[in-house]
DNA sequence: ATAAATTATTTAAACGTTTAAATTTTTTAT
DNA sequence: ATAAAAAATTTAAACGTTTAAATAATTTAT
């Protein structure tokens, strides 16, 4: 079966090929075409069950209507949530979501650039990988718009959306703080990432302002390989518990690390919060089946979702500048934190 | 700064465009272009950075090189291994993936297959909502080839990739039964979606191959709508365990609905499994972070999804001839059901 | 030295749209 | 009845590629 295109509907029509695209295109009236030619126009392209081929019409607008989105690995949770958002709000604004995953590497992530520009997307909406700071610049260069979530470098100009980090992270561990904790833990990856240092430094300062002296051995750094990130997760516990530090909490900078901390406590029979708080930056859902209620920082993933969508098509659209959007975390208490500790 | 063309490489290296496209194409040898000529084309785009327009590609080929996927929720887990799998084979094919998600619901479906023939995708990956059948007879009628994953039409005569549901859920349920438990429910969605109703005929068949009458009131039924699906499990359970029913196990036929169970226990502070047993169809990793790891039956995501992204290619460059295949679930024993149960 | 064969390169049409400019048809004003 | 104005429609070029066919340049055979 042969595809419908606007020269066969203006031929069933009997009209010509621009009066045709002008009157599917709602220039009807602007074209001053005439009514009962408009009409007779619709019939034909219903009748035929004419599709314009997009392809051919992004050619010629140079425009497609599509943005890539490039995620750094689907099976977080942070990342399905953000692309729900994502794919909702572009559909409400016209555009279509190319979808690309670097799984944190890097080659990947230069390969998905590549293809996407080629691709003539009209901007991207990236959790940019570490180490990918030239190929920002490289779209930078090619005027192609982006905003970056989640993760942020410092040293380049870009649109971005994400959390306030530092803040979320110190709230978290003030909240620890003020149910009496002392010794806190807190268990984050060995990363250059912006977003991640934040957590670091938020979590220090809490410590700072309420006068607990930071203590090296508190920091657990975990390498940044998912692979065999429960092997790490316990090997850094292991260090903890096992060599019986005082430890009145674990902070974990990750939901994905809380869970094998989690899993961790359960094998070593470590009762949560009597033994030790928990305390997580980023949840599941499924938090809620674990036997008392994790206390975590919750990122408006909804939202995040949504206003990257609609900086990018600012950006797109109006021309419109670069900004950053730091977001709020909510912080969900749950039954994790112990609370009423003695003060020593 | 303009966009580099081919003319611009033409210019550049003092050739003709069709000679830089046999180049650029490697065509060089086949068309016989001269050593020299070849390498000062390729010197040129270099130079100059060139980059092929893919649209303009596409409308001349015909081919976009991208395949569609719609998605029924991204959240779920299935979805998001799945979704994995794909785009990583999916780029070793050189294709790309378009994504959508219909959220489960009709409409939403119906727009992505529009915008999605319109914009000439190479065929479709589809995890299809209840009664979008019409829509499926709509693309084979356009010759866009596709193959189903995870549901299945009876009446639609397509490729699929899918898991026999029917015999994941009767080893499940025999597993059950051989560790001595007689009053088995199983809980799932009141739904026309065929594979849903594969998991019920397997657990049926299991009992009546064991000689364990079923009973109406064992099939505990959700209506499937995710918003509040947590209320709907309670009730069902309620309806159980508040009443006191005699009930051994309770077999869900989900990961989400074994999480609203697990919930439920854990409110109800019914132990798991000294209680009652519990088993799960498919699995999230955060199962392990309940206080007794969950039996459940695992779907191979990675394998379906290559295997559809591999189905679909042959699809559109063999033309080849589309079948259904199903894959075999893994039975993963935890600890949530009782074993040496007294048989009455 | 010339024709034929081979090698190398260019021309031009096509893919399915959009749209400015040109043209034809109709209406209005005289 | 005719010119001018307005309305309706068509023509043709363009977007950036691919590729069959035409042409030009070089080599080989006579």
């Amino acid at each position: 079966m042969k595809k419908i295109g606007l020269k066969d509907v203006a031929n069933s029509a009997g009209v010509s090929i621009s009066l045709v695209s002008y009157v599917l295109n709602g220039q009807a009236v602007q074209k001053k075409v005439k009514k009962e030619t408009a009409k007779r126009i619709i019939e034909a392209a219903n009748n035929l069950n004419y599709k314009p081929d997009l392809i051919a019409k992004s050619l010629k607008m140079s425009k497609t209507h599509s943005i890539g989105l490039i995620v750094a690995d689907i099976d977080y949770r942070y990342t399905s949530g953000i692309t729900k958002a994502i794919e909702e709000e572009a559909k409400r604004c016209n555009y279509t979501v190319i979808y690309g995953s670097s799984n944190e590497r890097r080659d990947a992530f230069v390969e998905l650039i590549n293809v996407f520009t080629n691709r003539r997307v009209d901007g991207l909406i990236i959790i940019p990988v570490e180490g990918c700071e030239d190929q920002l610049h490289l779209l930078q260069g090619y005027g192609i718009p982006y905003v970056l979530v989640d993760r942020l470098f410092k040293n380049i100009d870009s649109s971005y959306i994400g959390l306030d980090n530092f803040q979320a992270s110190y709230n978290a561990t003030e909240y620890l703080i003020k149910l009496g904790h002392k010794k806190i833990f807190f268990c984050n990856y060995h990363t250059t990432l912006f977003h991640l240092q934040e957590r670091n430094r938020g979590y220090k300062k809490a410590l700072l302002d309420y006068k607990i002296k930071f203590k090296p051995d508190w920091l657990i750094e975990i390498p940044n390989i998912p692979e065999d990130r429960y092997e790490n997760v316990t090997h850094g516990l292991n260090d903890v518990f096992e060599k019986k530090k005082e430890c009145d909490a674990v902070f974990f900078a990750s939901d994905n690390l809380a869970i094998c901390g989690l899993k961790y406590f359960i094998e070593k029979q470590i009762r949560i919060p009597d033994d030790v708080s928990v305390m997580s930056f980023d949840e599941y859902d499924e938090f809620e089946i674990f036997y008392c209620s994790i206390t975590h920082s919750r990122q408006p993933l909804k939202e995040m979702g949504t206003l990257a969508v609609k900086t990018l098509v600012n950006l797109i659209e109006k021309r419109g500048v670069g900004k950053h959007i730091t977001l709020k975390a909510d912080l969900v208490a749950g039954k994790s934190c112990k609370e009423g500790m003695i003060s020593v």
